[in-house]
DNA sequence: ACCGTTCCTTAACCTACCTTAAGGTTTTTT
DNA sequence: AAAAAACCTTAAGGTAGGTTAAGGAACGGT
């Protein structure tokens, strides 16, 4: 059973839909269950799917040549996750996705979505809007990497994600500032000193 | 004298353009010939227009508290360039853009391109792809960031750019991957050795 | 209720990268 | 053609952040 209704919601934030577009995207949609650690995408697959958070967390990462697992984003309720290189390029991907609680995805196919497109160009407009946003998030992420220090980096994720801040495990946060979980233990010491 | 030719030609590589879509782009579009070292953009205005390279070389970067600048983006001929972010949300800008050589640009301002979005679908379409492809090189940069050493940056940076090497000074190279000049100058040596 | 992971912290030592300073070369401007 | 910027390099000393190792606390699965 499908709540598409805080999908939908969560689109005519930025364009309404007609009938017709509601329910061409309703078809198209397919739910799916994920358990904790489970894989969503596995490095290696081509990405086919673009997933909607329904409820619970996501977080797409890439493990370099020592095993390290360094994490791109992280994906709660009404955020979007998706390796978009590969689903575009149909290349195997780079990235992992898995879940770090049990979690509940709404997912359209890569050909799905071309069809939404052609026929609705709502679809064009709202993915480009969604597009926009996360560019600009990746470069505010990008500035922060190469011109703050990791406490600098650490108190601005803070301030940009709070709610994350007791949810998700200290080890990926540290992950994703791209520090070691050994020395942002050191940083918060620092900042409570 | 406006050369929307290649313009056009950039667009159509992603979606076919009618009579009436290329007029209407035709005619928001205007020209403008920057000088060496002029700014395109400056830190504090809000961005207004949507700019394509036709020649020439730009950056966008941002001063922080001491002065440094950190370069955020290169674009050359065929290339786009604006703060996406500011142009959204009319808030003044905290980056600047200024031209590496003499440059002329295409440039379309907010309001025209949300003309043309709404009377030609196209467009979203072509603007939706360009930012999936940015938001793509984006993340490839974070990952980078955040999973590899300077050195690595740089020969991901000459293979990415091969063409930029010996156009850019090193100066502006070392700011775009997050290292100082002099330390870049020492990874080139060790790289000769 | 238990056992096994995962998670967080501390500390000693190590390294990638920064800072400052200086001198030489190339490019731009006049 | 000269003067002024911008550019690149070298080197010494400093600091942010990594590595390794180890112990304890909290959690998740059965």
């Amino acid at each position: 059973m499908k709540d598409i209704a805080s999908l939908i919601q969560h689109i005519e934030k930025i364009i309404p839909l007609d009938d017709e577009a509601r329910q061409a995207l309703a078809i198209k949609v397919t739910s799916k269950k994920i358990r904790r650690r489970q894989y969503l995408l596995q490095d290696g697959d081509i990405c086919r799917h673009y997933n909607f958070v329904l409820n619970g967390c996501l977080r797409m990462y890439l493990v370099d040549e020592k095993g390290t697992e360094h994490v791109l984003q992280f994906a709660i309720e009404g955020g979007w996750i998706a390796d978009i290189g590969s689903l575009h390029t149909d290349q195997p991907s780079h990235f992992c996705i898995d879940a770090l609680e049990p979690t509940e995805v709404l997912r359209i196919a890569k050909e799905d979505l071309i069809d939404l497109y052609v026929k609705h160009p709502a679809f064009d407009r709202y993915f480009r809007v969604l597009t926009e946003n996360a560019f600009v998030g990746m470069q505010q992420r990008v500035m922060q990497n190469i011109s703050s220090t990791a406490e600098t980096r650490y108190l601005l994720f803070l301030e940009k994600y709070p709610h994350l801040f007791n949810r998700i495990p200290l080890v990926q946060i540290a992950s994703f500032i791209g520090v070691t979980p050994e020395f942002l233990s050191k940083i918060r010491r620092n900042l409570m000193a």
